[in-house]
DNA sequence: CGATCAGGTTTTTAATTGAAACCAGTTTAG
DNA sequence: CTAAACTGGTTTCAATTAAAAACCTGATCG
């Protein structure tokens, strides 16, 4: 599944679409964060054939992402719960969601979208941040190597 | 390059992973934001087969994500500069990152590491925000097919 | 003028995807 | 209690896609 080049890749970028950043991963866990757990749940929300959502489901299960764990109601099946390091993923999937809504709808389009259950608003848009509050754009930032846990 | 399952989704999620979720597009645009614009960087920073890099390219050109212009050395070749709408990828980018840098390094190994120009620390961890600024999880939302526009 | 470089395209081969059939264990309906 | 249907897959095979390498055209450099 991974590639030799990105695998060891020193980008946080890189390693994360290794591990996510293939066609269905990330519609799978988008589905988790609409509380879909089971298998056929997965299946039919996404259309996909069901050896690669097994292949697919399998690979997030081993690098972390979701846990299998009995069924909550009680049956003998499985369900699919994302773990912390899946749930940590929620930013990533907005981020691409509102991106989509502002660039990718024609005006008056059926789209869905996302709100805060307590007030019923829509979500903020995500914007980038600096330790001191400021918006940062692409351009306010840069890229360093560095060590971790350097002194 | 879209399936026509996903690409009249009205899902936002769905139709970004369409436009810019595979394997490569989203790291020519992290090098995008790294001032990166010819051909032959990206081809060098990204070790991607040529024809694959063209395809891509040309691909995110006609989605309005890249824009192709005369080189600004005065040569007679190309760059491809991010427009607004790929500029506005910036979040997914940054998100993506962080989520790396939190669960796919190990302490001490070495990275890359995103810094403020102004400040030269790091940036803050993105996260979603009700409209009175709440930090949401993603137990906090819920999704909601609407028809934009509606009064 | 010849060599080299930028920016691709074409060809060929390898890997991945997806559809469909199949299957074992589980649950439900009668 | 038994047959039918459902769950959660695996296997097989055809078709699509990706990748490597060779090739090509025009621009630039010496």
């Amino acid at each position: 599944m991974e590639t030799a080049s990105t695998q060891n890749n020193e980008c946080p970028v890189a390693r994360t679409l290794d591990v996510i950043g293939d066609r269905w991963s990330l519609m799978i866990i988008r589905d988790a964060f609409d509380d879909i757990r089971r298998f056929s749940e997965f299946q039919k929300s996404l259309g996909v054939a069901k050896n690669i959502l097994a292949s697919r489901l399998k690979a997030l299960v081993e690098v972390g992402v979701f846990d299998v764990r009995p069924a909550s109601d009680g049956s003998a099946y499985k369900e699919y719960v994302l773990t912390e390091k899946g749930q940590e993923i929620f930013p990533v999937v907005v981020s691409l969601r509102q991106w989509g809504e502002r660039f990718l709808f024609e005006p008056g389009e059926t789209r869905s979208v996302l709100l805060d259950n307590a007030s019923g608003q829509a979500v903020m848009p995500m914007e980038v941040r600096s330790a001191s509050g400021a918006k940062l754009g692409p351009l306010d930032c840069h890229r360093l190597r560095r060590v971790d846990g350097e002194s």
